[in-house]
DNA sequence: CTATTACATTAGATATATTCTAACTTTTCA
DNA sequence: TGAAAAGTTAGAATATATCTAATGTAATAG
């Protein structure tokens, strides 16, 4: 996504394409691989311009209140971020506890009668194991 | 699960029966709605015998290590418990955060293309949207 | 074009969640 | 029995996230 895609998408969700909020989401284009608020945080402000932390966080929250990014489910305490690019699975280490992308399937719904009156948007698959590189030791 | 069946699980995963131990244990079997580390330490010292924080978390810990007990993957904070009793996916509400169990059922696992040399240990499955009660609004 | 208003950002304080430290207690077992 | 291992503890330290209140910036009605 190039920046102009970027700001229109920003405007489209109703929110001001500042630079600041550019940033946060231009870095998580280019980073996939689910940076924490933290790393984002330092990542934006390598660069110009520089950009609080409650101001990474109050983007971050509004961009995922837009639906443009989604914040993945992960145990353990710092939140990781992900620009809703393409749809993916997860595999999470349990030795090393990085977080990989894995292809997108489709996963069967529940059956409605255990849904009852619950609205599904959305399901995701969460793999654990050992990643490649903790596996070979 | 009754006291003696926790107290061998306990023992067959190398970890001492102690009161504190077998508190949390006795108290992520009795409340099966993924309470949270402080809610454990707040139920647990409700009663008998005193425990102390540090000493939640050691436990809380070690009991993941030993397979007994999972940390459920959810974005937020607080990292949320469950006695491994019955296998079940999770569904988590947009609106009010809450996590509720849903029946298992068996998930196709990845092709081995995409999968690599990881090495999968489960695969758990995440529901998104509205809860029963958000969904009537 | 300016005034008003809503939206945004900021530094730093505060709140919340988890882990660490170092002393102490209990259990195990040689 | 007594040394080592395992467990517990209070409180300090760290990590993560949010709040506050002052300030800045952009959209737009007049």
């Amino acid at each position: 996504m190039d920046a102009e895609a970027i700001q229109r998408s920003l405007e489209s969700s109703g929110l001001r394409c500042t630079a600041q909020r550019y940033a946060v989401m231009a870095f998580l284009m280019d980073h996939k691989g689910h940076p924490t608020a933290a790393e984002i945080f330092e990542g934006v402000n390598r660069l110009d311009p520089r950009s609080s932390r409650a101001t990474t966080y109050n983007n971050l929250r509004d961009l995922v209140k837009a639906g443009l990014v989604s914040e993945v489910a992960v145990e353990g305490r710092a939140g990781r971020f992900d620009a809703k690019g393409t749809r993916h699975h997860h595999f999470i280490c349990d030795r090393c506890g990085s977080v990989e992308d894995m292809e997108w399937y489709n996963v069967p719904k529940p059956a409605s009668r255990s849904l009852g009156k619950r609205v599904v948007r959305e399901c995701q698959l969460i793999f654990r194991g050992l990643c490649t590189k903790c596996a070979s030791r």
